[in-house]
DNA sequence: GTTATTGGTTACTAAAGGTAACCATTGTTT
DNA sequence: AAACAATGGTTACCTTTAGTAACCAATAAC
């Protein structure tokens, strides 16, 4: 059953497998990812590495993160056969790719951060004041 | 209990709620704000409005979105006190300013959507030949 | 033989995402 | 008058994701 037509404007989106944001952003831009990924800017990392890098994630988290970066071709993982096992996680030239457009967000990011923390305090006193 | 000194490597990130990527970012970039910036770039939209332009997100949804992005400053919401009441929101300075590092990375998921759909299906294939 | 290192996995809980039904108000249709 | 539609949501509920702590095998050092 096809949707009935809706009558205000036009979609947004023309469908959801093939919206870039829906299928590309939002795996790449949330938390753990983004922090990955620059980590990796900086040249390649193993796993402990990375986790020791990026204070705060699990083993858990960071392995889920970097299997989401690496079937999406951001990363690519090497096993050296040693023991304790290696395992290195470098950026593909996707990867890099992605880094600049990220970097422009991130900075824009630091760039007004205070401006965002203090509309949040704005917001919550106008509520409270509100009632 | 402070944490014990980590051996490798300095740390990425100072702090949690002083890291723009964590505080900031995750807010604004999941699936659904960053719609709604997008269609809210064109000019104020009534909520009933965004709800159809945004194809598939329901109402709760639209409503835990938008009072995110106001609580941080991206949208100021607008009530006229009429019946059946009218309700509009639009992008502050704020919201304005951050619309081009987002067109940014826009443009790059959209340039990158097939390349990535690739490594998708290279990588199950890599996946299930090595068993 | 205990400890530490490597790079994970497993089982679990907490939080977020998401749906369908409902609400009060007013205006329009029957 | 009764039913229906439109407004901008909220509530209760279920599902999916995020996140934690404990554990694992293999090897080397003490």
């Amino acid at each position: 059953m096809k949707k009935p037509a809706k009558p205000t404007g036009r979609k947004l989106i023309p469908d959801d497998d093939d919206c870039p944001v829906r299928d590309v952003l939002a795996h790449l831009t949330s938390k753990w990812p983004m922090l990955i990924l620059f980590a990796l800017m900086e040249g390649p990392h193993r796993f402990l590495e990375l986790q020791r890098r990026i204070e705060n994630i699990s083993k858990r988290m960071l392995t889920v993160s970097l299997r989401k970066l690496e079937l999406d071709g951001y990363v690519q993982r090497t096993v050296y056969p040693e023991s304790p096992p290696r395992v290195e996680y470098a950026l593909t030239p996707l990867g890099e790719s992605v880094t600049h457009p990220l970097i422009n967000l991130i900075g824009w990011a630091q760039d007004h951060h205070d401006e965002i923390r203090q509309a949040r305090t704005d917001f919550s006193e106008k509520v409270s004041n509100q009632g």
